[in-house]
DNA sequence: CCGTATCCTTGACGATACTG
DNA sequence: CAGTATCGTCAAGGATACGG
């Protein structure tokens, strides 16, 4: 599905008048997502809670190079953003429920994009790094 | 172009067998894009390129905000990568020009989609960030 | 079970100065 | 013009230990 694409920009080119102002740039919110979900655990968890609710150590296992903190903050951080909901179940011992919002769901299809280009498009970049001695 | 997405992810349930062994994690492409392009100006440079080609000091002018020393090594990490071409011609003083290539322009189509998500969603999770009083 | 607190290392990034 | 070299700062992230 999709056509693969050399084709044109779409939002880029309406966000970039050609002087390019900078502010422009800061303004455009494509940084913010690359920032809030850039980092190294949190495009994981959105994966995985796509799939279906989690509870906290049930992520932890999971994921298992993840830390507790990392774990924590992480979730906090897309909790703050309403990418996550973060449901207490006051039974004994607690257990706390972790779900995408429909914001959060709203995200995967554009990921899910971006990560078709990576599947497809990762050994063409391998062998760039390769010819170019990056770790040769 | 392209419907609004609450729906199915796609590759992203593909890379995701349910225990997630995390090798599969690690493995999987979709964290190295993001880490890649999710630095604070790669993106903005290939946005840039995706324009048309520019010379060293137009970039350096154009965005502003960039050091020098930034804008060459996201200029050479994009270069290893395959996704910019560098080309010099040896004129009296040197000038130097900087295009994407077929494969870095392959990415601003799925770059493009979620920066329509991003532009879309913003103000919702600006409006979460006051609700969970991120920074009230 | 579900976290927080503390310490430490690493790498991203900016500023400034210098060069072919 | 197109960079490199060096230094300093700051936040991301890991390890470990402790608490409700």
């Amino acid at each position: 599905m999709s056509g693969t694409n050399t084709d044109v920009p779409a939002v880029l080119a309406y966000e970039l008048p050609n002087p390019v102002p900078t502010a422009e740039l800061e303004i455009c919110p494509v940084g913010g997502i690359f920032r809030r979900v850039g980092d190294r655990w949190s495009l994981i968890l959105i994966a995985l809670l796509g799939r279906r609710p989690y509870r906290y150590n049930e992520l932890h296992r999971a994921i298992e190079g993840i830390s507790q903190r990392m774990l924590t903050r992480t979730l906090r951080g897309l909790e703050i953003d309403g990418l996550v909901h973060r449901e207490v179940f006051p039974t004994v011992p607690p257990s706390v429920e972790y779900r995408l919002t429909p914001l959060g769901s709203s995200l995967l299809g554009p990921v899910s994009a971006l990560a078709e280009w990576a599947v497809r498009h990762e050994p063409d970049m391998a062998a760039a790094r390769l010819r170019n001695g990056s770790v040769e």
